[in-house]
DNA sequence: AAAATAGTGTCTATAAGACATTATGTC
DNA sequence: GACATAATGTCTTATAGACACTATTTT
C-alpha cells in the first residue's frame, strides 16, 4: 500500500552489528571446579580477567567461533563437549559497541587442557569456578548462567562422561558429582541409584596403585549427552 | 579491504552480520495447543508460513526486537511470558544473508491475542502446534525446539499461569497440562500433587453455568515465572 | 598385621500411580 | 429428579535417604 515503506512507519535502521562467542570452560582440577580465564591485553579493561572469546568471523558460526577460541587460548582441539547457554544481545553490555554474545559452556578433562606456548596475547589460566575472581564485561553473569547449567544437566544427563577419561571407578564418578553439586553424597546411595540407571557399564580392568583393595573400573555406555529418563540423583 | 574472502590471513573479517528474533508464540485455543505463524508475502518463500519475526534495530536488545515483533504482527503488547530458546546462527540458514536468529517461546492465553486489522503486509492466523504446516527457513526446527521447552517447563515451573485467567478452576489447570502434554491426566492424582506444591490458592468465588454443581476456583501465589522444588507431576 | 580404599544391604519414609463413589449445583 | 461436573481417599508399588560393616589389596 504505501510503496516502498513495508512493514514499519518510517523503517528505522537495521543494527549492523558484530557477534561474538564467549565460553565457560569447565575442568576439574584438584578436586575442585574451574574455569578457564584469561587476562585482557587489550583495552577496555586491559589487565583484567574475562571469559575467553572472540569474534564471530564471515561464514563461521557461533560453534565455530567457540572452538576456534578454544582451540587459540587454551590450546583444546580434541572434541569436547560443547552445548549453547544464552545469548546476550543488550546494547551497553560491552562498551565497544553493540556486540551481541552467544554463551557457550564447554567441559574438558584436565588433561585434554593445554595452554599454547607460543605468543598468545592473552594468557588463559583456571581460576575456581566458585569464588572466582571479579570478570570483565558481564561475563560474571555468563559464568554464573553456565555453573547453573552444568549441576542441572548433571542431574539429568550423562555429561559427567566428559569430565572423566575413558575408564574410571565409581569412586572417581561419585568426585565428579561432590565437586560440581558441592555436597557431599552417600556412597551407598549413589552407587545403588547410579548403576541403576544402566549408563555404565564395568569393563575388564581394575584401578591399583596406593596400599588397598584395587576398584573396579567403568566406562560410559554412551560416550555422548543422553538425556536420563528418571533423574540421575 | 573489507573483503569477503576467508583465506585465514593473519586477521579474517569480523563478520558483519545481521540478527533476528524469532517467536514461537503459544496460545490454547479449542482445547488444542496452537501456534501463530504468518504468512509471507516477500521472498525469499513468498506465500509460506513462516514463525513471527523480525530484524533487531539499532539500540535495541533482541528481547525488545521480540516484544516488537509480537504487538506487530500479533497484536499482542500486555506483559507477555517469554524467555529466550536457542540462537541460531548457521551461514546458509536464511538465503538473504548470514542472519543470525535469536529465537523465544512466548505464551499469551487466547483472549489477549488480538489480530490486527491494520495494513498488515503479513496475515498472522493460528495454527495446530502439533501437526503444523511446513515452515519457511529453518523455522520448523525452532517451533519443535519452544514445543519441547514448553512441555519441560511445564512440568517444573508453574508457567501455566500464563494461558490462564486470573481465576481457574482446577479442571481448567488440569486441561492446560492435558492439551500440552498431549496425554489424559488422573484428576485425583493431579489435585492431590498439585495443591501439595503450594503454587495456587483458593478465591472466594466459584465458576457457575451449565446445570451442574460450581467449582472452586483458584488463583496462582506468584503471578510469574517460579522453579519448583519436585517436579510438577 | 596394619593401612587404605572397595564394596555391599536393610529399613523407613515419602511419592507416584491405579482406581470409584459421593456431592452439589442447574434446569 | 435428572443431569453434569466437582470433589474426595485408599491401597500398592517404587524411590530416596539414613545408616555401618566386611573385603581385598599393598606394604
Amino acid at each position: 500500500m504505501v510503496g516502498a515503506m513495508n512493514n514499519e512507519p518510517a523503517r528505522p535502521p537495521k543494527a549492523e552489528l558484530q557477534a561474538s562467542a564467549d565460553v565457560v570452560l569447565l575442568t576439574i582440577e584438584d578436586d575442585r571446579l574451574k574455569v578457564v580465564l584469561v587476562e585482557r591485553t587489550k583495552e577496555p579493561d586491559k589487565g583484567s580477567l574475562a571469559l575467553p572469546g572472540g569474534f564471530m568471523w564471515a561464514g563461521e558460526d557461533a560453534v565455530t567461533t567457540a572452538r576456534r577460541v578454544l582451540a587459540a587460548k587454551a590450546g583444546v582441539t580434541g572434541d569436547v563437549y560443547m552445548e549453547q547457554l544464552y545469548t546476550f544481545s543488550e546494547p551497553g553490555r560491552d562498551s565497544r559497541g553493540h556486540i551481541l554474545s552467544v554463551s557457550y559452556m564447554a567441559l574438558v578433562r584436565r588433561e585434554d587442557l593445554v595452554f599454547a606456548e607460543g605468543p598468545l596475547t592473552e594468557t588463559p589460566a583456571l581460576y575456581p569456578a566458585v569464588g572466582h575472581p571479579k570478570l570483565s564485561f558481564d561475563h560474571d553473569r555468563i559464568l554464573k548462567y553456565g555453573l547453573k547449567r552444568m549441576r542441572d544437566k548433571l542431574l539429568y544427563t550423562n555429561i559427567a562422561y566428559a569430565l572423566l577419561p575413558m575408564h574410571f571407578t565409581l569412586t572417581q564418578l561419585q568426585r565428579v558429582y561432590e565437586i560440581v553439586l558441592g555436597r557431599d553424597l552417600d556412597k551407598r546411595n549413589f552407587r545403588k541409584k547410579y548403576l541403576s540407571l544402566d549408563m555404565i557399564r564395568p569393563v575388564e580392568a581394575a584401578m591399583r596403585g596406593g596400599r588397598h583393595r584395587p576398584a573396579q573400573m567403568y566406562e560410559f555406555v554412551y560416550a555422548k549427552p543422553v538425556e536420563l529418563a528418571e533423574p540421575a540423583l
